[in-house]
DNA sequence: TTTTTTTTCGAACATTTGTTCTATTTTGTG
DNA sequence: CACAAAATAGAACAAATGTTCGAAAAAAAA
């Protein structure tokens, strides 16, 4: 193997070990070259080939060039304990990732209990992203709190001027929207383990 | 606020910006800290809590304590160029994110095309996580190529002694497997944006 | 207030680290 | 082989960086 691409992989190895990119004489150490210059030597033509970058006079500044997908995570929330608020840490059951491009602070993912939405492919213990930014409008699929104690999702649409919680299961029942039905958010996104 | 909870938010920033700790002395610019000794003094502090960790006499080695979730990514593959192999790079269309723990080397995701499996609960442009290295059993779903040009989502099951592609849909027909269907993996997983 | 503790500063120093120069060795090529 | 190019080495230097000390200032407590 070439020394550029022993130092590449090194370089990457390292990063991805440590989270910290190595130092001049590391790397030197590491694929057996006894000079700094000798590394420099490599790192530049790693450079000028665009396959690294570093910034001057900074330690320990290499980073691989490659294209990196970065991701963020959010909360999922289970069961909701009463009395505390929808995204309590006590209700958190785990964090799911997301490309960083649909990322927002607004984000969080509800696991779906029960089928009163299998009709619109959404099954029992899937796992549903509401952005709390965008309030559910007539025909949206949305996460709503009832009674501050439970989060359902459902469609939301209004009927002869009223406005219902409509679940996509002929098993189940409109739900009008009273006062104690809060909308969080709309549902953007859908997991499932199957 | 306090100096350190400043200082820790900025070292946060700063490696979630740059992808590299910054240094005593950027920490004290950054914190309004005219002495690196200030510095120190609340890193060790940090330290003691165990909010930060650091490497002795190595530049840039702080780093954060708190736990992170690491993130894997599988190709997505979309319209299969004919002639070329399922996984080509031509004919990938993006990644997606997947926790490091169900991530293996025999994963990738396909985009789902048509509502042939809707009573599975998989939509059109739904995106379906592929396991290669299971092979489907019978009642799965699975992912088969036809004749190497054409990836499908079915159900696999036996009927009368004889293999079906069985679809989820009333308005499709099974598809008997013959020669030219060769099974690729397990669907483990879907994704849907709404 | 006085005392104690916490925080900050300044400076000096030791290491680590990056940079640059020239010379030597190795490798490839006609 | 002779020559050129690529790769390595060595050394010296400059800059960045971490470490440590004592003293001063600020804040908190008594």
């Amino acid at each position: 193997m070439s020394k550029q691409l022993e130092i590449l992989e090194y370089i990457n190895e390292k990063i991805e070990l440590d989270g910290q990119a190595p130092s001049i004489r590391e790397i030197g150490a590491a694929v057996n070259l006894k000079s700094t210059s000798s590394v420099q030597y490599h790192l530049d033509n790693l450079v000028k080939k665009g396959l690294l970058s570093k910034k001057a006079n900074q330690s320990r500044s290499i980073s691989n060039n490659k294209k990196i997908f970065n991701f963020k995570s959010i909360p999922v929330i289970g069961e909701i304990s009463a009395g505390t608020p929808l995204l309590a840490e006590e209700n958190k059951i785990g964090e799911i990732p997301i490309v960083e491009e649909k990322y927002n602070k607004d984000l969080f993912a509800l696991k779906v209990n029960g089928d009163s939405m299998i009709e619109a492919g959404i099954h029992d213990g899937d796992i549903v992203v509401i952005d709390k930014n965008i309030e559910p409008k007539n025909g949206d699929i949305g996460a709503f709190m009832i009674n501050n104690t439970e989060a359902t999702v459902k469609y939301l649409d209004t009927i002869s001027g009223k406005k219902y919680l409509i679940p996509a299961n002929k098993n189940y029942q409109n739900f009008e929207i009273n006062e104690n039905t809060q909308p969080v958010g709309k549902v953007v996104s859908l997991f499932r383990d199957i």
